[in-house]
DNA sequence: CATAAGCGTGATATAACATAACAGCCTCGG
DNA sequence: CCGAGGCTGTTATGTTATATCACGCTTATG
């Protein structure tokens, strides 16, 4: 279990390397999806020099669920809410690239799950929602 | 090659371009998701001899609703039912890449998109769900 | 015929994304 | 000392995708 020191509040806060930290809090200041790298060029001043280095951390960061991947966009962002299991989606403004992380109740992720057929047993689920934000909205017309 | 079918009439079956026809042929031959360079080693036979060849042709049938790409995988696959608007889904089964395309209802799509937050107007919905399928569920433990 | 527009395609080059494989340096325990 | 394991650095390569220009064909248009 957690071995570590008492936490606070309301993650375990798992206790990150060097790098981990440095490419966690250049995705958290971001704020928005970055690509490896791009994070790569906003690191290279803290020592970081080359892309397998910034794969391993991001890899690292999304087993600990500090780190969500965007497979529609080949990005990545940092959970929205510190961390999180598996039961996140994402809602992305197809005109800005806005981001919002939506978290599943476990309703939700056991209905999306229910979607598969028999013949698969479903374990995870990936989920993004592409529309247009409020601000974009007024603008733009239909995508087709 | 014969790409256009005439099936029972369901589906309008929209002229296809001669590099539509091959690609889309490929594809339902194979039955499986492929990547576009895979596709490109498929039909080379058939004069395709480069990349933007075999994305122009997916880019079409995409539109088209013949062709899903499967963004987890990076990977393209037929419509299992000849062609669909945007309400489908796949499960794939994480140990052999085995995918069943599901068919989502108007109430499930409606719940789907319902999930995003207010300040994003959804349209469409990217699902992937990921587990094990009936032949590796027995030899495979779970993921982590 | 000449010309131009539209479309599908061919071809070159390059960009963008991701990983394999190996090497070095710690620290820890025997 | 020595080996194991964790983390990082580095080189090289593999994989996925697009920008851009060029060519040939068909169809108006004059
Ligand atoms: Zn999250
Ligand atoms: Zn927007
Ligand atoms: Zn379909
Ligand atoms: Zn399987």
């Amino acid at each position: 279990m957690n071995a570590t020191h008492h936490h606070s509040g309301k993650h375990p806060a798992p206790k990150l390397s060097p790098n981990q930290s440095k490419i966690l809090g250049c995705l958290r200041e971001a704020g928005e999806p970055m690509s490896a790298y791009a994070i790569l060029d906003h690191v290279r001043n803290d020592g970081i020099a080359h892309p397998p280095t910034v794969y391993r951390a991001l890899n690292d960061l999304m087993k600990k669920g500090m780190v969500h991947r965007l497979e529609s966009r080949s990005a990545f962002i940092a959970c929205g809410d510190g961390a999180c299991d598996g039961r996140f989606a994402f809602a992305i403004c197809r005109a800005c690239d806005k981001v919002v992380e939506i978290h599943l109740s476990k309703g939700d992720q056991t209905r999306l799950l229910g979607l598969a057929p028999a013949e698969i047993v479903p374990e995870q689920v990936t989920l993004e929602i592409t529309g247009l934000c409020e601000a974009c909205a007024p603008v733009q017309a239909a995508p087709v």
